[in-house]
DNA sequence: TCCTATCTTCAGCTAGTCTTCAGGGTATAT
DNA sequence: ATATACCCTGAAGACTAGCTGAAGATAGGA
């Protein structure tokens, strides 16, 4: 999970920064509206989360969250707002925010409220999915039916169907895979990967083809709609 | 949709119920639990959710919903309980409330509530609950019956059996039982809730089983329904 | 205050899951 | 055709999340 923080106090900023890289998540900081519009409006794809203070020395943090929006950003935002200005709440929603902090905060809140958001954020996208008329998967169960029966995937075959499901008619290295699954863990590589791609073809084995092809010296590619 | 709104603290009363305006509902606003008493009770056809504050200056929110449903008021009530207060959760179920929401709350999850307060509105409110023929439980008296003899459930115990209960087939991670039944008390998690669910299998094990399962690396799913 | 119910912690165990590895298969280039 | 790099596969072993019983800590009530 990669979380954007935009946050120009310097001394907050990277403590909040080492709080989150503590927890697993990997960041980006920004310390001014405009470097933080440019790189998340063009690049929103990257980011699970955004952290955005209100007061901010360019531009303030709702004029911000208004103008990704705008862009068709859909990234959940948590806005940091300052001591008790309860009309931010409420500027806030109107300019597409998703929660709120007024600071100062416990780091604990603000880590539980990452997590709620990061969960509703999953549960927005799509639920039942239909890769082929045999082969069906509920994401919120994460019960997976080939051909009317239930097949039971590991966490990690699953992530990595998902991971494919997301990002369909793309060629995916396995370093892409391994780091999507593994949270960055280990630079090396050994064949995990392919271990749990061939499981999850043999457990995802009809009589049509799953759409899952070996690209050569590239990757795999799973082709899926259109 | 009009929704009665009963909560004397002014700010918070104002960006709710700007809130609600600013999603299309109605509102009317009670500073006190005596007035919102008489306008309820003698109309409570005319509202379609009740949002209750606990504290209140003259009464208790408890109070004001056990007296409104023995006036045979059935409109829906959302809770708004402080935080910390676990048993509030438990003691509102009792008096007749159908949900609540532990403050400080998301304002995104006020309206998600209401919307499904609101939805569930028209079905018939479950009270009595057969989890399989052989256990049955009653969230507003909290008992559950196990072959036909009572057990008891503690209340930790009870808020993750209810927890599961609203979010069947759907799999609920450790953290996510954690921070519903501590409050986003704690970042760290001990094995508190793996113990609690033992417990609760134990409790209410019969010849059949429990449709609670684990699934490794991910958390449980409670298989209810559908 | 003490007593009791409840909750939490802990350590050992179990089994599901993940990773490693070696050997075999297959496409591609020469 | 042959060599080579790449990928697939089955099986074995390592790992670790979750289960459990028991003991210690805590809180609520008499």
């Amino acid at each position: 999970m990669h979380i954007a923080l935009v946050e120009d106090n310097q001394v907050l900023a990277k403590s909040i920064d080492e709080v989150l890289r503590h927890e697993g998540y990997t960041t980006s900081l920004f310390d001014n509206g405009a470097t933080a519009y440019l790189s998340l409006s063009h690049d929103s794809k990257s980011y699970d989360l955004i952290i955005l203070d209100v007061l901010l020395p360019d531009m303030n943090g709702f004029e911000l969250c208004k103008a990704l929006r705008r862009e068709g950003v859909q990234t959940p935002v948590l806005m940091l707002t300052s001591k008790g200005a309860v009309e931010d709440t409420i500027e806030g929603l109107d300019n597409g925010a998703d929660d709120y902090l007024k600071k100062p905060f416990v780091f604990d809140e603000l880590l539980a409220r990452i997590r709620a958001l990061l969960r509703r954020k999953s549960e927005t996208l799509e639920v039942e999915i239909q890769i082929n008329p045999d082969v069906t998967l509920n994401t919120l169960s994460r019960k997976v039916f080939v051909e009317g029966k239930e097949v039971h995937l590991t966490t990690k075959e699953f992530m990595i169907l998902l991971y494919f499901i997301h990002n369909p008619n793309k060629i995916l290295t396995q370093q892409e895979l391994y780091d999507h699954v593994f949270d960055f863990a280990e630079v090396q590589m050994s064949n995990t990967i392919e271990v749990h791609i061939k499981n999850l073809r043999r457990k995802l084995r009809t009589t049509l083809e799953l759409p899952l092809v070996t690209i050569r010296n590239a990757g795999y590619r799973f082709e899926y709609g259109n």
